[in-house]
RNA sequence: GGAGGGAUGGCAGAGCGGACGAAUGCGCGGCUCUUGAAAAGCCGUGGGACUCCGGUCCCCGUGGGUUCGAAUCCCACUCCCUCCGCCA
C-alpha cells in the first residue's frame, strides 16, 4: 500500500509519481476525499465513545453513593449516546473499508529513476552477458542443431512428456521424467547452495491464506491469475516471494537483525488467466513451475545493496550455466503493481528463438511491508519503522531447462550440459537418448 | 475426526462486570550509591489512529452479541497443549 500520509501531506507528488504509470489523478484525489471524510465521521464517533465512557464511570460513582435514581438516569442518557455512537460506528467502518478497498488495488510509487513508458516495449536493456564475452569471445551464433525447440529435444530424448502432462492435470502443466526430472533437482540444490552463504534456506507452505496473498499485493487485485481452494479459503502460491513476505508479518524486528536474508524453493502457481493462445507451446509458459526465489528484509538504508546483490546473485548462475542473457530495466508501464524498481534477466532460447525471462528482481520500497505490517525498531531509538522488502527469482527452472537443453544440442540429438552439474550428471554432462 | 484444557504487555503470570492499558516478578533503559563492577534503592519501559498538540479513541487470540459500562458474561471461529482415532 502506498502511504495515506504521504497523499495527504504531498498529493501532488503522489499524483504525479502515479502518472507515470498511468493513473489518473482523479483516482488520487478518491483517495483525499474518502480520506477526509473517514477522519471527520471517526472523530464525531470517538467524541460519542467519550461521552458514554464518562457517562458510565457516573453510573458506577452514583450506585456506589447509593443513588439509584440518579443512576438510573444517567443510564438512560448514556444508552441514548451509546446509540448515537453505533451508528456513527457504522458510518465509520463504512468509509474504513471503502478508503482500504481504494488503498489496496493503488499501486505501487515507480523509484525516481525508472525508465518511462507504456508497456514492454519500451524497457530498457541495460547489458548483454554471453559466455567468454569479457574475454572477447563474439556472442554466440546458433548452429542449424541448436535451433530445435525444446520441447522437440524434449520428447525426442524422453526427458519431457507435456502430453502426459496434459492428461493429469490439463495442457500447460509439465512432466518431466529422467535425467529432464533430475536436471531440475540438480539446479534446485546448486543454486540453494550458491545462496547458502547469506540467504538462510526456508520451506515454506503452498498454500496460504488470502491475507497472505493480500500482503504481498497478489490479492484482491489479481484473484483471477491465482488458484484458489475456496473450501479450505487457501490459494496455491505463484512464487515464494508470498509466504515470505508474511513470515514477519505483524513483527517488529530488530535493527541489529537486519537485513534478514532468506532462499526458499517452491512451486509455483499461475493461471496464467490474461495470456490464453500465448507462448503456449512446451515450457514458455505454464502454469505450474519450480523456482527459487532470494529475499530480503531491510532497513531503508539497505535496500538498494540488497537489490544490487540480488541481481548479481541471479547473473551469477546465468553465468555458471553459461546461459547468454540480457538485463532489462522494467519501465513505469511494465513495471510490477507493487515494485518501485524492478530487473528482469532474459535468456536467450536458440530453438525457441525468444528471449525468455527466467528471473525478476524486485525493490518493493516499504509497499508491502505496509500491507504486512512488518518493522523495525531503530537502533538509535524512536518508533518502528516499515522495513523495505526485496526479491528476486534465482531462478525459474522450467525456462532455464528450455534454455539449457536448446544450447546444449549437440549435432547428434544429445545435451550437453554445462559443467556445473557434473555433481549430478558426471565429468562431461550429457544427456543422450534412453 | 472425537474428548478435554488453554490464548492477557519482551517473557512469566494475576485479574473473572465499574477509575484496568491492566497487579506482581523477570528482562530492558536511565539515575543514585561505588575507584570500578556487583548488590541495593529510585524512576522509566507495548502498539496504533485522530488531534484545535490540551488531549480523545482503539487494541487483553479473531469476529459478533449482551450491558449504562466487558480483559471479565454469551455465541462463532482460529491457533496452541493433552488424550483417543486415522494417516505419509
Amino acid at each position: 500500500m502506498i502511504d495515506l500520509h504521504l497523499v495527504r501531506d504531498d498529493p501532488r507528488r503522489v499524483k504525479a509519481a502515479l502518472a507515470r504509470r498511468g493513473i489518473p489523478p482523479e483516482e488520487v484525489d478518491a483517495i483525499t476525499r474518502l480520506d477526509g471524510m473517514h477522519r471527520a465521521a471517526l472523530k464525531r464517533q470517538e467524541t460519542l465513545r467519550a461521552q458514554v465512557k464518562r457517562l458510565s464511570r457516573e453510573v458506577g460513582g452514583k450506585r456506589h453513593a447509593g443513588d439509584a435514581e440518579g443512576a438510573a438516569a444517567l443510564a438512560d442518557e448514556s444508552r441514548r449516546v451509546g446509540e448515537e455512537e453505533r451508528e456513527a460506528a457504522q458510518e465509520v467502518d463504512r468509509l474504513a473499508g471503502d478508503l482500504r478497498d481504494l488503498l489496496l488495488v493503488m499501486p505501487n510509487l515507480p523509484a525516481e529513476d525508472v525508465p518511462d513508458g507504456a508497456g514492454p516495449e519500451d524497457n530498457v536493456i541495460l547489458r548483454h552477458w554471453w559466455p567468454g564475452r569479457e574475454g572477447g569471445t563474439p556472442e554466440p551464433v546458433p548452429g542449424e542443431h541448436q535451433r530445435v525447440p525444446h520441447w522437440d529435444v524434449g520428447s525426442r530424448l524422453g526427458i519431457l512428456d507435456m502430453p502426459r502432462g496434459a492428461r493429469l492435470a490439463g495442457s500447460m502443466f509439465p512432466l518431466y521424467r529422467g535425467d529432464g526430472a533430475r536436471l531440475l533437482r540438480a539446479l534446485t540444490s546448486l543454486a540453494l547452495s550458491r545462496h547458502a552463504d547469506a540467504y538462510e534456506e526456508i520451506r515454506p507452505p503452498t498454500l496460504v491464506l488470502t491475507e497472505t496473498m493480500v500482503s504481498t499485493g497478489h490479492l484482491p487485485k489479481f484473484a483471477d491469475e491465482a488458484y484458489h481452494i475456496e473450501r479450505d479459503g487457501l490459494w496455491a502460491i505463484p512464487t515464494a516471494e508470498v509466504p515470505l513476505t508474511s513470515m514477519h508479518r505483524g513483527e517488529i524486528l530488530e535493527e541489529a537483525d537486519l537485513p534478514v536474508r532468506l532462499t526458499a524453493v517452491s512451486q509455483c502457481f499461475r493461471r496464467e488467466a490474461g495470456a490464453a493462445g500465448r507462448d503456449t507451446r512446451g515450457l514458455l509458459r505454464v502454469h505450474e513451475f519450480e523456482k527459487v526465489e532470494l529475499f530480503a528484509y531491510a532497513t531503508p538504508a539497505q535496500a538498494r545493496a540488497l537489490h544490487a546483490d540480488i541481481l548479481a546473485r541471479a547473473e551469477g548462475l546465468l553465468r555458471d550455466l553459461a546461459l547468454p542473457y540480457r538485463v532489462v530495466d522494467l519501465c513505469t508501464g511494465d513495471l510490477g503493481t507493487s515494485s518501485a524498481r524492478t530487473f528482469d534477466l532474459e535468456v536467450y532460447a536458440p530453438g525457441s528463438d525468444r528471449w525468455l525471462e527466467v528471473s525478476s528482481v524486485s525493490w518493493f520500497g516499504d509497499y508491502q511491508a505496509r500491507r504486512a505490517n512488518v518493522r523495525f525498531r531503530p537502533a538509535a531509538g524512536g518508533p518502528p519503522v516499515l522495513v523495505h522488502t526485496l526479491n528476486g527469482s534465482a531462478l525459474a527452472w522450467s525456462r532455464v531447462w528450455a534454455a539449457l537443453v536448446e544450447w546444449g544440442r549437440q549435432p547428434d540429438g544429445s545435451v550437453r550440459l554445462p559443467d556445473v552439474l557434473s555433481p549430478w550428471f558426471g565429468p562431461e554432462p550429457t544427456i543422450r537418448p534412453r
